[in-house]
DNA sequence: ATTAGAAATGAATTTCTATTCATTCTATTC
DNA sequence: GAATAGAATGAATAGAAATTCATTTCTAAT
């Protein structure tokens, strides 16, 4: 087996397992266990159990707006790119349940050393939204007097929160498409009707 | 000293430890010298580590529930009741720093053990959101197409996240009526400008 | 003032697990 | 097929902290 092989095998295996325990509750051993490696084996290929976590982070946000930007690129409408962002972001969920549920963790995490580190890779992430706004705004579509800074955490926001349903239910009543679809209209429409 | 002002004053600590080191970053000892007790005094007030959280969780989410009720119970029109709620909810912020981080992340541990616990108190919070909703349907203010158990979440997730920005954050640009206002808004009348 | 019972203490114990490292295995080269 | 270097192993170590409990201190009733 290549050594990228192996660095790969443990990332997989420790997002399955911090996924499913928590990072602070996830032995090595379960990790190791988890990947078919010798408990050491892990610290030839990282330096210790948070540098696990962040460097899972690290790469799979990356890979992450690689795609998302990708699917953007087809599209012009900032309305329709909403939507293709809230169904790539919904899809994470579905396709990497593991991984959406470390980060969710991540983010949260208030420990202050924490804290420190974390943003950059995130930041991008979150910007493509300020970004699909700014645009809207730009083009005369959206509400010129909206705070982009504000929208996009709150749209990253409910997304965020829509995936923490379907992680911690199984029912899933609503697919991701009209999820999707539901969120982005609430969003570009509000709920009220036209007085 | 009362049993009860014991009892309270070292959930009191507990939460400024939680909030600021993280629920397992946190020591024991750290909780015992920020309520200026004994180790082991603790332990004549709580089961253990992971009862002082549940307990803390509990009793303050009881607490947030009834105040922000009464708020509500002064107003009939439900898009006001929507932006009360907001305004609550990042006062919360503000008021209970270290409360509002330890509820943020104890809604986020992914350990299975976790996830089972956790939802009643929370779920009773949510819920006033989409009774708020419900109301708004049936009085035919609000869009009757929309999910309320959909709306409640991508509301709850968007404060949740503002939230967290402010927590993060130090150089807080917007005023907490401000960002309620601005968040009730998206909500009640969308982004997008009328075409 | 005495004292029984409750409450509090904090050093000692116990448990747990991340990390290390001496040893073993594997594959490549001559 | 022996030599060598790199990779992998997993038992042993070390450190950290949760929890316990023998002892001390406090409280209030008589």
């Amino acid at each position: 087996m290549k050594k990228a092989d192996k660095h790969q095998k443990i990332l997989v295996a420790a997002t399955k397992v911090f996924g499913s325990k928590g990072f602070f509750s996830a032995r090595i051993s379960d990790i190791a266990k988890e990947a078919k490696v010798a408990d050491g084996t892990i610290y030839l290929y990282f330096h210790n159990k948070y540098d696990i976590l962040l460097t899972l982070f690290e790469e799979e946000i990356a890979k992450l707006i690689v795609d998302i930007k990708a699917a953007l690129a087809q599209e012009e409408d900032p309305r329709r790119k909403l939507y293709i962002f809230a169904l790539h972001h919904l899809k994470l969920v579905i396709e990497k349940k593991e991984l959406a549920e470390v980060l969710q963790m991540e983010l949260r995490q208030s420990s202050d050393s924490v804290k420190e580190y974390r943003i950059t890779k995130f930041v991008d992430y979150v910007n493509i939204i300020s970004g699909i706004i700014h645009q809207g705004q730009k083009s005369g579509i959206f509400r010129p007097e909206l705070k982009p800074g504000i929208i996009k955490r709150a749209f990253f926001g409910a997304l965020d929160e829509m995936s923490r349903l379907w992680i911690l239910n199984s029912d899933h009543s609503y697919t991701i498409d009209d999820t999707a679809d539901e969120i982005s209209s609430i969003f570009l429409n509000g709920i009220s009707l036209p007085a």
